[in-house]
DNA sequence: CAAACCAGGGAACGGTGTTCGCAGTCCTCG
DNA sequence: CGAGGACTGCGAACACCGTTCCCTGGTTTG
């Protein structure tokens, strides 16, 4: 497997000639710019160097291309985003890190998915999985229980976001959805073959509220923290 | 909030006119067979048509638009791979199916991401929605602690899944990520600032293994189902 | 048989990421 | 101090992309 070296590996500035007229940082604050207010599908180059005032092309003075520009307002956007600190009470703080990254993550929704897209190995990228490690790690555990703990809360967290972000997306939401279809929300009905799901949508309070979201990966969590203290 | 309806809720075929040449589900299983072999990037309208020796804007004949195609496809993957029934051990059933959902999202590199960009309403979500719903159902529970628990596991599936996948995806896993880079990766230990990162790749076995996602998974799963059964 | 309707698909539009090559600027070395 | 060379900015161009328009020709209904 070819170890292609990240953008972090290269140094931004040359030896010789003439001073850059930009930056990678303002590079990737003129993409996150973009994407917070245009959402990441207007982010392309040609918009980005519009935003700087240079030449579409200069861009690639910098980057080696679009995926790094990724690369780099994931991480400029989780180096400005301090993790919380360990307080010592590792429940607690696994609670109050997942609340921050889902925060986070919700704000900007194109995040996620960037994050996914990519090895997250930008200096803060690594400054986040420090922060979760460090919270189960001075427990007296060993390496690989505290790698399981931190790992699963953190894959349970990309997935609630995503989840909930998807749903966002398409501006929908299963219960009002299933009142709004018409015919093929009738069909599904009417068809019988999904007892448990429809009898879920009619029964339960939890798709009909507006913090459903929350409750709900509030309430993943501590199921998820209390099996953890278990183990 | 607008209904736009979904192609599910459109008839296929028209009441005059010539029989058309081709149907939706051969459309989209050109373009499952395009993801399988080439990845989802592959996948253009131009690319799709061809496989079907169609021209290109013929495929507006059966979809609105490409996302249209990836509903297609994701549905049509869904519909063909059947979700393992409940035996009544809803604990087991939980785990069987949450294998099952992984190995049918890491097979297809392409499905995970394209499940979770759209709403997943095609009859094939839908059965998996009632799969993962019957197993928690027939508990004495309401309905809301339903919901709660098979959603809790459907997200961390997912938020493993797109975490192994990214890894895959990017030919780095972070073991040999670090003893491969050269100053970036020295830089990183020399620097001092992620003690507990480090340690974490040094003691631990979990990150050398060949099979450490399925361990981390099934271990993570673990946890979560007893956190789930003392609810 | 005529009218209405629809499937197929070529041409074209405005976008995309990226490569190439050139002009001009600045640093280093002799 | 002057020359060579490395570097930056960037316009032009390429190969694609999703999608709309519009026309031809086939099929079904009345």
């Amino acid at each position: 497997m070819f170890a292609m070296e990240p953008i972090w590996g290269r140094p931004e500035a040359a030896a010789y000639g003439p001073r850059p007229a930009h930056s990678r940082d303002a590079v990737a604050g003129a993409g996150v710019r973009i994407a917070d207010a245009e959402g990441i599908a207007a982010v392309s180059m040609r918009r980005v160097a519009a935003e700087l005032n240079a030449g579409t092309t200069s861009l690639y003075r910098y980057l080696k291309s679009k995926d790094e520009l990724l690369d780099l307002m994931v991480d400029k956007v989780l180096r400005e985003d301090e993790p919380p600190g360990p307080s010592g009470a590792w429940k607690a703080d696994l609670r109050v890190l997942a609340e921050h990254a889902r925060a986070m993550m919700l704000e900007r929704p194109w995040l996620a998915e960037a994050m996914m897209a990519r090895p997250r190995i930008g200096p803060g990228a690594l400054r986040w999985s420090e922060a979760w490690l460090s919270i189960v790690g001075d427990r007296g555990r060993d390496a690989d229980e505290m790698l399981t703990v931190a790992s699963t809360v953190m894959k349970f967290v990309f997935g609630a976001v995503m989840w909930e972000l998807s749903e966002r997306g398409a501006g929908y939401d299963p219960q009002s959805w299933m009142d709004a279809q018409g015919a093929y929300g009738d069909a599904i009905i009417a068809g019988g073959r999904y007892p448990h799901l429809i009898r879920t949508m009619v029964e339960a309070e939890g798709p009909h509220s507006a913090d459903r979201h929350q409750r709900s990966f509030s309430q993943g969590m501590e199921h998820l923290l209390n099996g953890l203290e278990a183990a």
